[in-house]
DNA sequence: CGAGCGCTATGACGAGCGTCATATTCACTC
DNA sequence: GAGTGAATATGACGCTCGTCATAGCGCTCG
């Protein structure tokens, strides 16, 4: 009922609160508050403390962000890599728009805020980057790729996309994003 | 003499560590006793306090990461774009490896844990941004890119970086950096 | 010599942090 | 309806944080 929901809106809150302002500065008492979950369960749902809340977020925030690409690896008329590329840069350019280019990606921040600190935590950011690049890749190689060239064009986009909404950010404004989506569309096109 | 030694020891080292653990979670007092620098001085070299000692390990960092390329900018035999970015990619490998992937890019880690919540650090790592996609953009531009493309090409070889750094923090190898390095590569060659 | 100033030393302040110990309430089964 | 374990409430612990107030150096210049 409401207990695995109050649980589930915490992981989810701190994903939330993790990519506006770090790990680092986004307290658990934040979190539940942000929730409006109850600060007593923190200790029953997260044992293993605020390490473990920091995984099961960057899981969640994961899941949430390789569904879309997956979904489109499973689709009957498999869409052409470039535009599944481009839904990716969409929903990355509405985030910056709807927070007013507060807010980034969670995972960048666990790796920048406790990567090197919690190997726990680096090994939850490694995943979720794999959960990306993994369909990315298969994706671009049923396009016609070769397998070591799409492996590698799927790390480039994900880098670019991680990178370019920093410096979105930074710049308050939305070209870094835009330039990079072109770029990309571009490398895409030639093949 | 020392004096001024102590300032500027006590910027580098605030640069230095915030790459590897973020700036929220680096205090102060782990900053001076990294620098050997008194502690009494904070307060006297930075009235502004943590936020202005941000912004100059931003502006520091950005500096010293900006002075080759700038230098190439002005050799006499001009180097052409692809070895000034195949240099770039390659400060940032002996980076990961020294440090046992632990370090990543200050100015990133500013962004993330800094930049929405103060406007100088915004604006600092928006400008520190911008000295390195400028020089590199001229560069390309005079390596006969087109004007707008070579805006463009600079925006996406910086983020690229960025988020190679990242990926390849996460995951402890060096994969995302080289497939990276030899997309871009493949990209200018292309022209 | 002594006044002034750049720099440093030291300790305290209030706030927030993550964590824990200890109840208490709730839901559900025998 | 008693009992049982999951879930929640509450407050305190020790620690670190950034900042500040206050005082003490060491040097130069009048």
């Amino acid at each position: 009922m409401t207990t695995r929901d109050s649980r589930e809106r915490t992981v989810r809150s701190a994903a939330l609160l993790f990519r506006e302002r770090g790990v680092d500065a986004t307290g658990m008492r934040q979190i539940v508050e942000h929730a409006q979950a109850p600060r007593g369960s923190l200790q029953h749902h997260f044992p293993g403390g605020k390490e473990q809340l920091v995984v099961e977020a960057v899981e969640w925030i994961a899941g949430k962000a390789a569904e879309p690409l997956e979904a489109s690896l499973e689709a009957d008329p498999a869409p052409p890599p470039r535009q599944v590329v481009a839904e990716l840069f969409d929903r990355f350019r509405k985030l910056l728009r709807m927070t007013d280019y507060r807010a980034g990606c969670s995972i960048a921040a666990a790796v920048v805020d406790a990567g090197s600190a919690s190997d726990a935590v680096a090994l939850a950011t490694a995943n979720a980057f794999r959960r990306w690049t993994g369909p990315l890749e298969r994706a671009l190689a049923r396009g016609g790729m070769e397998q070591a060239r799409a492996s590698r064009v799927a790390l480039l986009v994900i880098s670019a996309v991680e990178g370019a909404l920093i410096m979105s950010r930074a710049r308050h404004d939305m070209e870094p994003l835009d330039a990079v989506a072109t770029e990309i569309d571009l490398l895409l096109s030639a093949s």
